[in-house]
DNA sequence: TGCTCGTCAAGAGCAGTGCTCTCGTTTTTT
DNA sequence: AAAAAACGAGAGCACTGCTCTTGACGAGCA
């Protein structure tokens, strides 16, 4: 009986991927706004309405694109990351930001998705969070190491005390460090988005050209002043 | 004849100032993609066709708000800062920074619009590149000077040669200056608006909350790190 | 003063969108 | 075999940006 009803499901599975991968290649090349549940039953051969029935809305089309966008960015940086001998926590660090840099040129239009301005309402947070801090945790999980191994610089200035309360959220991604890493590990992840935004985004047109060369030296930079020396 | 001319002109400025300021409005509260010149033209009793005497398209009226968001944005950075003591440079570019997240927090949308996604094709770059340095201007600005009062830490790290080129669209902005202090300027311009864009983009919903106070502490810190000081 | 000519608002209309509802048909479940 | 659920197709609603045409008004020239 499992056989019967996974024949129906299975159909049903498909089409939900076939659904999906031409809706990613739409937002490939049209960006979010051009995301068109008509175009994508056009391309099947299907009515509109029919994909009402695989995907409630809209909205539940691109949340689906979402999480999909943030488990391939983490995977692209874990696996990035991952190449890297394991002592060497500043090569780590760069081949992890670099990473998400290159996707994110990439995939101008999935980053925007993720990274971006928020599409319509609101997507649901639930869902993606597992898929959204892949990138964070393998910072995060450099950081503790670095700082394990005694590899990272001492902290020049201690966070307030009423700070303590914020990091609560990172403190399950890096076991006990100390507060100061985690501060640093959010400023070097701040800083690593704000580059790869504003580039993605267009805003180094016309200003920084060769913009891979800036950001290995931003990013190197960057690094030295979270603590992570070569 | 001037006059009579400038009678026509006066209203057609009006007009368009009243577009302008409807569409700012619907902006605020719908965001860039509820932006509908029909809506504007119903609130202003008008038929939708008579906008397009006054914008040609929805992309021009957007690029009309956008500018004017760059020069919001400008002028608070800009005035948060000139009310800070000259030789106090840690303040003054706390100030700045500070003026950006308030900016950003109180107008999410406007923020969204020149910081987001670019939204359908793209907008004209040159019309909007005076209002858009603004802000960048003012961190120069302060950086250069505390360079030139020697208050600025020695720099940890050169620029390799080859990235000479690459900053020579800053260097009217900050004449005179070492390339590693300009280095520093786009360390600490891309930091800040990492994590302005994070808050407004709702990155930290459910992870930080008490966000003032973080971003004062990582700011803060950030500072510390490209050289200012106490 | 009278006559053009450019500017403007209005209206109809086109192509497209997300989404809803209904109606047969097919498949699964009972 | 009968009841129930799932499904695709189609029509339709309200909305969008945008174009084209029509008619009125006012400014400049003879």
């Amino acid at each position: 009986m499992t056989a019967s009803r996974t024949a129906r499901e299975r159909v049903r599975a498909e089409l939900t991927k076939e659904i999906t991968d031409i809706a990613r290649r739409q937002l490939a090349t049209e960006g979010a706004g051009g995301l068109s549940l008509r175009a994508v039953a056009r391309e099947m051969g299907m009515v509109s309405s029919a994909i009402y029935r695989y995907f409630p809305s809209r909205d539940d089309l691109l949340t689906a694109l979402i999480i999909d966008s943030y488990n391939a960015l983490g995977e692209a940086v874990e696996r990035a990351e991952a190449a890297v001998p394991r002592d060497d926590h500043l090569a780590r660090w760069l081949a992890a930001c670099g990473a998400v840099r290159d996707w994110g040129v990439a995939h101008p239009h999935e980053y925007a998705l993720i990274y971006g301005s928020p599409v319509p309402g609101y997507q649901a947070p639930q869902d993606t969070v597992t898929a959204r801090v892949r990138d964070v945790a393998v910072l995060g999980r450099i950081m503790s190491e670095a700082w394990q191994a005694g590899a990272l610089r001492p902290a020049e200035e201690e966070a307030p005390p009423e700070l303590e309360q914020e990091v609560v959220n990172f403190r399950p991604l890096m076991p006990g460090v100390p507060d100061n890493v985690i501060w640093r590990v959010i400023t070097g992840w701040t800083g690593l988005y704000g580059w790869v935004s504003f580039e993605v985004f267009g805003q180094f047109n016309n200003t920084i050209e060769d913009r891979g060369t800036a950001f290995g030296h931003t990013m190197r930079l960057a690094a030295g002043t979270i603590g992570l020396t070569r």
